[in-house]
DNA sequence: CTCACACGGTGGAGCGCTCCAACACCTCCA
DNA sequence: TGGAGGTGTTGGAGCGCTCCACCGTGTGAG
């Protein structure tokens, strides 16, 4: 039997399809007596409205994409939860696009902007111009993407990567490296650590910065910095991801931590939170910056023309097992 | 500035909206000439066709949807790679879906459904009814759900536990307790282990299976088992996530792994392969179950409607660092 | 009693594409 | 020299909805 359409569901409730319609959309100007019967014939006939039918005529899709980098790092997590507990009550469905997911050839944006969803979160390194005529509101989320004219919400990396190395720093460890990787997040964190460190007085120890951020890559780079630098008792590692593969190093070395090794991270990501890791870590807060970019998304969507938004979240230091004074 | 159309990109090519599509589509029976005509006056409009609007004309979406439980849970990573792999040069889109975020109140089946995948892999318990007139064809990629006459594709869990446990009893290990979940999966792997290890003639130790099988509900179960059987010198936990909740167990209690205690995860994760975990497990060759699925699914979705298929991988020991020898 | 106005409901136009039948035009061979 | 067949291109119908203008009642005020 064919797929029912919104003709047969009319003919099923003896109403016209127009009617049908408004039930569909939780209009309130429907008798009760008809909502039922369009209800019932829903039922009936196993009916489902098509998006695509709908998005066409409406002009509106009520949906909002999410473009992440690649689904096996998990930051985006929380900022999915957090989108998704603004925009959800807000009617709005989220469609989460992970570029390493998408055909090489094919343009993640391309298609973004194809499926004509009513908002997008940025929220990775963006490739092509998010530009042309009709292009949706965008926010960035998280790093520091810069595409001109767009709403960000962001943890402050710079005070971030300062907490971090102040808590090394109030341990009493002054032999202190940290692992850089080279996202725009990164290069903030980076220059933030060595502006705390120089101002202690503290020597700078050069690491090349870590393209992808990985644990391998912390690993290679915690090895490399171990190696060459015996005397070094504290790491400060770009993000959660990189804190492991350091810690990871640590235990080729034999060094025990927090005791001849301390570690820090940054995002306090799931992993950070396992009773094995149990990482000092630096909260970016990515739940909030997710709810507030939502909030900000939606207003938007409803028109708001106001000037570009550039909001920052206060990150906060967690301490937990993998950092202490050094011996 | 209006959006461009079909038309207007026809207009400025000076040829009909006809052969706009039929270049849009890549079709071989266009005119050198007319095709870059075409091209340009795409570039030049910044025009990007209507996704609604040709999956409403052609009855088709060319995408696929995959029902996933939560982006939280790692697992479905290599699955995504494997379908990709196999969908995308097959011209179809993947569009995930995490049913942890979709609004409580909205089915997520509901969802694809209405959007109008050309095909579904299901890889979690599902909950409502994927049938339905017009319903396309449906892949269950991995144990856990069964949906009747759906292919199949997943990897042996029977054998996959029996490779753990064999590897645990050929090291010497005879108290050995297993950690199981309760999803479908979960409960393959329990069964089997008890049965390898009845059969061997080891006591039974009963465990309250987890729920959610995370790394929290591992390091309670764990925490439980070290406690009560002071005795137990191996764990085969039901995924890696739990094993890794065990390894932290272990580290509470002061056990040395895999000196005092030998644990084994299932799954073959990210965070198993990490230097720090370094987690002897079993491989569940999700990427390779992802293309299997996915040629499964393109072959449906070509119009085969052979009886159904149910296709089953064998899984692989992957020994690292935390299995040795008892004491 | 009449008029205005809610209220609930309706048909038609149109969203931006795809697909199909049809159509020029050209080439080639009988 | 005429028709068959191929190549490139075209307009029209229609996909399943939403939105808008409009319409018929019933009700209350003047």
């Amino acid at each position: 039997m064919a797929r029912p359409t919104i003709y047969d569901v009319a003919a099923a409730a003896g109403v016209s399809k127009s009617l049908v319609s408004l039930v569909l959309r939780g209009s309130p100007r429907v008798s009760e007596e008809s909502r039922r019967a369009v209800e019932e014939a829903v039922r009936r006939l196993d009916y489902r409205p098509s998006r695509a039918a709908s998005s066409l005529a409406a002009d509106r899709t009520d949906a909002v994409g999410l473009l992440i980098d690649d689904y096996a790092n998990p930051w985006f997590i929380d900022l999915v939860r957090g989108l998704h507990e603004v925009l959800g009550p807000a009617g709005y469905r989220l469609s989460v696009v992970d570029v390493a997911t998408v055909s090489p050839a094919e343009d993640p944006v391309e298609g973004l902007l194809s499926s004509r969803v009513d908002g997008i979160v940025v929220a990775m390194d963006v490739p092509g111009a998010l530009r042309g005529p009709g292009a949706p509101p965008i926010v960035v989320a998280g790093t520091r993407a810069h595409i001109p004219d767009a709403d960000s919400v962001a943890n402050d990396d710079w005070a971030g990567a300062r907490l971090a190395v102040e808590h090394l720093l109030a341990l009493g460890h002054f032999r202190i490296a940290h692992l850089p990787a080279a996202s725009g997040a990164g290069t903030a964190r980076a220059d933030s650590a060595a502006a705390v460190l120089a101002a202690a007085g503290i020597p700078r120890i050069a690491v090349t910065p870590s393209p992808t951020a990985t644990e391998a890559e912390g690993y290679w780079a915690a090895l490399h910095v171990l190696g060459a630098h015996p005397d070094v008792t504290a790491i400060f590692a770009s993000n959660d991801a990189m804190a492991i593969g350091a810690l990871g190093a640590a235990r080729e070395f034999g060094y025990d931590v927090p005791g001849r090794l301390s570690v820090v991270g940054y995002d306090n990501s799931a992993l950070a939170r396992t009773h094995l890791v149990d990482l000092t870590t630096i909260d970016d807060r990515s739940a909030a910056v997710g709810r507030e970019t939502g909030r900000l998304l939606a207003s938007r969507m409803r028109g708001s023309d106001a000037a570009p938004v550039h909001r920052t979240l206060e990150p906060a230091l967690i301490v937990r097992g993998t950092t202490a004074p050094p011996k």
